[in-house]
DNA sequence: TCGCAATGTGACTGATCGGTCACCTTCAGT
DNA sequence: ACTGAAGGTGACCGATCAGTCACATTGCGA
């Protein structure tokens, strides 16, 4: 039992892999499951024991574990979080999130652009499963920014809306900034900001203190 | 000359209806010549004669079509803009932007879904000229924002980054609170915003003012 | 050691679709 | 009216690829 199932749960993520890094550099239409097969080092036949519904299956699959990444970030990050203050909190979070999506770029460039291909071109079912799955893990920011808000410590708005649009300035700001893979010639000189520290600043001190906000007297 | 040279364009203009439409639609990998042909009312061998590059040329052309209009949008704000506070000028181009793309899905879903996938997956020099047209776009955003900056009305941030920001927010907001296009069931109940000018405030009040400031006592 | 069940495999198939081209229609100039 | 060039057309072709299946391989139990 335990070895068969074991080597089995590890030839699951070789696949599961190679189709997260394949589907993030060529796009999943693109990717095709010779390559795929090929890259995890099986036969494509093979592929189908394992996900029998297919390429579609594969894609739902390499998903959950990006949002099982996802999830487990916020679940570590706002358990050490207590009780200090809300803005050093999802500035941490956001550095985070941007030190996370940089390592694990496959993860970034499929939740950006598969993720949104399937909501716009997916059907019914399969695309509810997905927003909810997306929207479940996006919630855990909810909660903290509730209890701010009810503190009086941030402004009151709406914690969902808020807590998306954390997410989209993270992602947001990786697209402007990373705009490769391949990056050609002309671009990426002006990226405007070094680090991913200053990255993060930037983002914490628009959505926090706002553009209007200025620090000091200012020139 | 006139007559015929007249048709030719009308003729080109539909054909570009029917591509924008479908590719919107269907996503470009899964819209096909077929379709377009037919949707256009044309046969697939003339859409050569007017696209000789083919699909892809096709795109191209829809692509600069959507920042034409982009570009036409800014102008056209900034023109009737001067010497009204920052914020307010800001306010209503995001409410512009955001009717924009409501009214005009199909520009939406493509730029944030197809622009971002030829920058994924396309080649260098074809992505290089397509994010350059974008980034002269977003730049028409700029110019006012530096200004603000000289005259200490806004915070001193990098006005490249800024101008994407806003750009970012608006696109963010309008995927968060619109994911049909055919809307399954267990969706859209939870969009929190009713219109689009609240959406506009919202965008407004977290990026001029933040999230921190709180605008009086607050409970 | 043998046999068989479970699993791996990749050549094959059918469908799809971008792009072509030989033919047809239209219409401006005479 | 006639004619020829310009432009429209869709059946066809070749390439691609998801998915299948008959066969090979593996390894466990006896």
């Amino acid at each position: 039992m335990s070895r068969r199932e074991r080597e089995r749960l590890a030839r699951r993520a070789a696949m599961l892999d190679a189709a997260t890094a394949l589907f993030a550099e060529k796009g999943y239409a693109s990717a095709t499951l010779d390559e795929v097969a090929e890259r995890a080092e099986f036969g494509k036949g093979t592929l189908y024991n394992y996900f029998p519904g297919g390429k579609e299956e594969l894609l739902f699959a390499v998903f959950d574990d990006l949002f099982d990444g996802l999830r487990a970030l916020f679940a570590e990050h706002f358990a050490h979080a207590d009780d200090r203050p809300i803005r050093a909190v999802y500035r941490d979070l956001i550095a985070r999130l941007l030190h996370h999506f940089s390592v694990n770029q496959a993860a970034f460039y499929l939740l950006i652009k598969e993720v949104q291909r399937m909501v716009i071109e997916g059907d019914g079912a399969k695309v509810a499963g997905l927003m909810q799955r997306r929207d479940e893990t996006i919630a855990m920011m909810e909660a903290p920014l509730r209890d701010a808000m009810d503190a009086g410590t941030i402004r009151r708005l709406p914690a969902s809306a808020v807590a998306h649009t954390i997410m989209g300035n993270v992602k947001g700001m990786l697209m402007y900034l990373e705009p490769p893979p391949d990056c050609p010639e002309p671009y990426a000189a002006q990226t405007s900001f070094q680090t991913l520290d200053e990255t993060a600043d930037f983002i914490t001190t628009i959505l926090f203190d706002g553009l209007c906000a200025l620090p000091e007297s200012n020139a």
